[in-house]
DNA sequence: CAATTTCGTATTCTTCGTAAACAAACTCGA
DNA sequence: TCGAGTTTGTTTACGAAGAATACGAAATTG
């Protein structure tokens, strides 16, 4: 297979690059862009339009001299994105089209954690199916799946506390049942929240997303690239050990539910301990819960920032709904602790709230479609026929290592 | 200019960088790596050896079956690269070859920090020149610079408490008074080291370089590329808040010289300090700044750890000799701290000692040369003629915030 | 309506990678 | 010792991709 079909291949990427950043183009204007003919473009778009990637619209360009170029833009149906997200309580799956927009939901409500992950494999491919089945088999790309918890490289949940799940190769497993064109692609549910935020964006940014949920995950994109590891377990946040008015330990328990011990009753779920605090929000003994996490969430944030230097850092998790009634308190803590010229970044809100995950999760693959051919790639060997194919899923490699974590359930630890 | 050329471009790139790995290679061994045909390295061989970067040597290959193939090898004289140091004490230089070798060294001694910024750039700029006339001009590529301190991304100088420079345009200034063929970089001195143990490795790593001096810096590479930030201040380490034992502070006052109030004297350097702990060490005293000091380390690797990732860390700078009569201690902490099935990891010490900043400067030049073209590159208009020119300097863009930072001398501020 | 500008494509040319062929250099076995 | 077999590096013919140029189309401007 020659090299030289890589070149077309890399101008076809650039392409849907380009518009996937500006709504609309031409094709003289993609050519300025990238400083190569307008004739390559007209094959690479050829390409795309042939692969059902791109669609010409009659959208006039704003009236200029000369003659109207075809404005071009992506098909949102030219390729599709099952995402789901693997939590306590249910599996919830999201259909994703190219423009990033939720095109179907299906949720099945396990009702609680600890199930074997065996005997959750089917309901979690009855959701996808669920979801496919409302679209054309051609068009799939495949399906994401975010898990809270350690996942390594290969798609391996290494440990997944919340779930009970340890040594459990999800990825393998459904690459297994999964029909064999899907690509699948197993991830961390922090940095499948990062993906989506990325994706969101057409910039490529520096930023730092924190999970604020049971626990407290973390994924770091630093221009654009995530930051996994060396094993893929980086983002830890959760516990890094920091002292917040004399008392120490790891940021989880003071930021996470933890924090908030009195809210959290046994058997509550995390969004239902928000919800009680949110509906107590002018006792003293909330404010005073609410102070202390914004003091200990900020001195994580602040620790993580002199580390990453983030341009901003989004919140997202069912603890975030709490920020907006810290953010003040919250914003002073980090540009106090924030000396030494670091610029201090700043603080958002997830854009996606709750289905943040199960999108991100979508939106791994979604990336795939926008990454240019790795030149140096020796799996080129399967020469990739249709230009429909993504370049390389995100996350993958390497070996996993022993766990050893308390988790208040039975453990399903699948390495025997 | 034609795009078609980068692809001989990057298979000469490709080449470069397997020889880099191994000692000695035939074209036939390289064609299979890269699984393109021998023809094709063939011509990019060419290119190289005519560039004068590759040579072909008489060691006769392992004898196998069938006609030998001819072993090339890197010509360590190809390229060589300048890397200077702005310590407190002293500029240091080092001229690098291709093979990481230093052929050259020349220290100008400047006796003590606080030195208008102006002022030292002819000084700093005699060292390279005298390193310059050791070498044929045509083969230098450039001039890296390793400053202590927060370095932007246009290698400004933000804020170098050290030295007690602000808002120095550095790099900007170097460009004006050096030659105009020389390729300038400036960057931060952990970001240096640990760009010596990068080229040091031919596996792209995930390693975590900690640098002890006067204070903790920090850069973590992550699947061999450097994480450097929204405006490349990432690795401030030093400045994370830990609790030692009840006290809570920044690591820097614990693990930086600062941990040794006793042993670091008015007026006297880091390495003096050191050398008289070393001195000391059977003493009760000495024991326990050591192990507070090795505590102290300990959280802030684990918590850097759990957020990184990293295979390795790598400790470098003065203070760093002092880690073999911890390393029992500092591991134990570690493995105690890195709970939840993260894998450890590794403690070494940095394969470069004092000269490692300088070195690192002069590796970042020299990483450009292995560096695959960017084919989505806009700043390829300029057309680089000769196969000899590196490809983009690894650190750009953005603007300096205000700094504010307590120094114990004089303040040079351009910012006016 | 003519001149001008810009867009998209068609044509021709150059460059590059590949496949195949070939000579060179070496090992192995008779 | 010598020929068969293997591997290497280069040469030649061919196909594929981008660039330069040209050309028709479609709009604005005067």
């Amino acid at each position: 297979m020659t090299t030289t079909r890589l070149l077309r291949r890399m101008h076809a990427r650039h392409c849907l690059r380009l518009l996937q950043g500006s709504q609309t183009l031409s094709r003289a204007d993609m050519a300025r862009a990238l400083g190569v003919t307008r004739a390559t473009i007209g094959y690479a778009v050829a390409e795309l339009t042939a692969a059902g990637l791109v669609l010409e619209t009659p959208s006039p360009t704003p009236t200029r001299l000369g003659r109207p170029g075809v404005a071009l833009r992506l098909n949102p149906q030219g390729a599709l994105f099952i995402g789901v997200e693997m939590d306590t309580r249910a599996i919830s799956g999201v259909l994703l089209d190219l423009n990033m927009q939720v095109v179907a939901r299906r949720v099945d409500p396990t009702g609680a954690a600890f199930q074997d992950p065996q005997a959750m494999l089917p309901r979690l491919m009855a959701v996808a199916q669920g979801l496919a089945a409302q679209t054309d088999q051609a068009r799939l790309i495949g399906l994401g799946v975010a898990v809270p918890g350690l996942v390594g490289r290969q798609g391996q949940v290494v440990n997944a506390p919340l779930l009970g799940w340890r040594n459990f190769a999800l990825q393998a497993e459904l690459q297994r049942i999964a029909p064999a064109h899907w690509q699948i692609d197993v991830c961390n549910d922090a940095f499948a929240f990062a993906s989506a935020e990325l994706a969101a964006e057409s910039e490529p940014q520096s930023l730092l997303m924190v999970l604020l949920a049971e626990g407290v995950g973390s994924a770091h994109l630093d221009a654009g690239r995530m930051i996994s590891g060396a094993h893929g377990f980086a983002g830890e946040l959760g516990h890094m050990v920091v002292s917040v008015r004399g008392r120490a330990g790891p940021l989880e328990a003071m930021a996470g539910a933890a924090g908030f011990p009195d809210a959290m009753g046994a058997g509550l779920s995390v969004a239902q301990g928000v919800a009680s605090l949110l509906a107590s929000l002018d006792t003293p003994k909330t404010q005073a819960a609410l102070d202390l996490w914004a003091e200990a969430l900020a001195i994580g944030l602040a620790n993580a920032a002199h580390l990453l230097d983030p341009d901003r850092i989004v919140l997202g998790g069912p603890l975030s709904a709490l920020y907006p009634h810290v953010a003040g308190t919250l914003k002073e803590h980090l540009a106090t602790l924030m000396l030494q010229g670091h610029a201090t970044p700043s603080l958002h809100l997830a854009r996606y709230g709750n289905e943040g995950a199960a999108i991100g999760a979508a939106a791994r693959l979604r990336a795939g479609m926008f990454a240019l051919p790795d030149l140096g790639d020796k799996s080129r060997k399967p020469a990739p026929p249709s230009p429909l194919s993504p370049d390389r899923a995100p996350c993958q490699t390497d070996i996993s290592p022993h766990p050893a974590t308390l988790a208040k359930g039975p453990i399903y630890d699948q390495q025997t």
